[in-house]
DNA sequence: TATGTCGGTTACCTCTTGTAACCATCAGCA
DNA sequence: TGCTGATGGTTACAAGAGGTAACCGACATA
């Protein structure tokens, strides 16, 4: 457990071409790597962000989530769920009833996550701008 | 520009099975959600938590990224540097040279993206146990 | 002349996603 | 006694994203 993996995010100094950069160690298919290509998931995001404090339906979920199919709803929470993010309650009635709420693990991540989608909503007109001015560079490029 | 999509990502209140859950508007295609899809994404994670304090050659970048390919990598720059977050810098020289460093609105975002990063380093044990006890639920239930 | 470096691009093939159909169970309705 | 609808899925198949590998120019080195 303590291998030393726990590098510094940041350091400064380092004067030329050649130095190590490596920061971090996320080798590919390592654990950090597979749970940050879960919880970066264009689903997943959208499942986390929403069940903030409230707990969800199923099918209120998959109303919420505009564009997301079933299947990909199905799979989004049984992954939350394995990776103990996301609770999964079934009530034996008809027709069934399945409420979906986040575990206290997954509340610590949705300070994250929603800090995410904040920068998102803060940003977006900078980044359309952004994109314009690309664009335009681009078609002068090729004229 | 204000058409009123600022909700607030949290209300509490609400008693019933029937209310309204939309918290926010985020429909398919729109701006925010081109924009998760984008900054949420596996390679460009990486490249901005990479690219903290120090600009990185493409090279260097492919280096540090283990598994990135070259064509991914440079699909995930380009990107980038369309929203106005990474900077890339060309130096005529033979064999080229090109920097990449994150702009000032690719900083603002970087606190964001590194404590997700953090998040992940700091539970991945939670999740390796909540995976593990996951998956021998799931065992017993099919035996 | 052959090889290597750097920062890509292009064609191709695979694997993840999305689409659509299907399933069981019961309630309400005619 | 069917018929329809709601719910929470699963399964087979098609589409699109992503990965693989070869190639490129311009020079430096051997």
């Amino acid at each position: 457990m303590e291998d030393g993996t726990s590098k510094s995010l940041c350091y400064p100094g380092s004067t030329d071409d050649d130095y190590d950069v490596r920061q971090w160690d996320v080798r590919e298919g390592c654990e950090v790597r597979q749970i940050l290509d879960r919880v970066a998931d264009k689903w997943s995001l959208l499942v986390i962000a929403l069940l903030d404090c409230q707990s969800l339906r199923f099918t209120q979920l998959r109303r919420e989530i505009d564009g997301v199919s079933q299947r990909m709803l199905s799979v989004t929470l049984r992954q939350l769920e394995r990776d103990g993010l996301v609770s999964r309650t079934v009530h034996p009635v008809v027709p069934p009833r399945v409420d979906y709420a986040l575990t206290p693990l997954g509340r610590t991540l949705h300070e994250t996550i929603k800090s995410l989608v904040t920068w998102t909503e803060k940003h977006q007109q900078e980044i359309a701008e952004a994109r314009a001015a690309y664009d335009s560079r681009r078609e002068m490029m090729e004229a």
